[in-house]
DNA sequence: TCTTGACCTTATACTTACTATAAGGTTTAC
DNA sequence: GTAAACCTTATAGTAAGTATAAGGTCAAGA
């Protein structure tokens, strides 16, 4: 399969399959005579699981230890659920801190007037000391 | 003022402040003999403005915009209402997506074992086409 | 057969917002 | 006097791609 068919397939652009290659978070496919790369079925279900777990935020590191994970038959589930309970904490922390952002943003938006004058106090406060 | 100073009082890295220099966020400050940046409260106010900005989820080029609204005395305030507005629609969208992404992970978790075996629902998941 | 457009290839630069490093000059404190 | 703690610049690295250039290949239509 070609990579812009693998690319429909998996979900992934042809140029990200080219990018997680170039850093060797997969192998490199075999090519053909033309020196286009032939992606097997092994390949591509690589492809699609890390299409997958970069969606779920996982970052590029973690996917190659997931990768590893996923290829271990001896995996123990104890430390897939481990990075998963951290990310899960990773991303509260994330929504914690947005939730902050938008509250102190909400409330200095109900006391502008959003209007032609320029007295703002969103502008005040951050030039408050 | 020195710019390690400048530093402790904005909340920026001196680095930071070097780097807004380089990408012409804020002017150069002018220089004692010995080649040393000496920032003119003008300055200060500037990068503590810049702090809060970037806090408040910012990017730089909004940042821009915000210094010139800042410096603008004719500014109207509905341009920063309007600014404003945008970036709380970005966090909610953020938020919400962040929230989508940890029911997934959690709902996952939930039917892994997290033991010594290898069966683990969300590598299977990860997995799947 | 020719040509046009859609592919494929590589290498390189750009993006965001810094952070780290190297290599050197200056100031301050003991 | 010297060592630590500053300051300076330039350069490279980070994450995770995205964009561009410059070229080779392939399939379809006139």
């Amino acid at each position: 399969m070609k990579i812009s068919d693998v690319a429909k397939r998996t979900g992934l652009d042809a140029k990200t399959i080219r990018y997680y290659e170039s850093i060797d978070l997969v192998g490199s496919p075999p090519r053909r005579a033309n020196g286009y790369r032939e992606y097997t079925e092994q390949g591509i279900q690589q492809l699609g699981f890390l299409c997958k777990a970069r969606k779920f935020g996982f970052s590029i590191n973690e996917c190659r230890v997931l990768l590893g994970l996923w290829a271990n038959p001896n995996r123990r589930s104890a430390e897939v659920h481990g990075l998963v309970t951290e990310k899960v904490r990773d991303i509260d922390a994330h929504i914690l801190e947005l939730k902050s952002m938008k509250k102190v943003l909400s409330d200095l938006l109900a006391q502008c007037p959003g209007n032609e004058s320029p007295n703002c106090s969103i502008i005040s406060k951050l030039a408050a000391e």
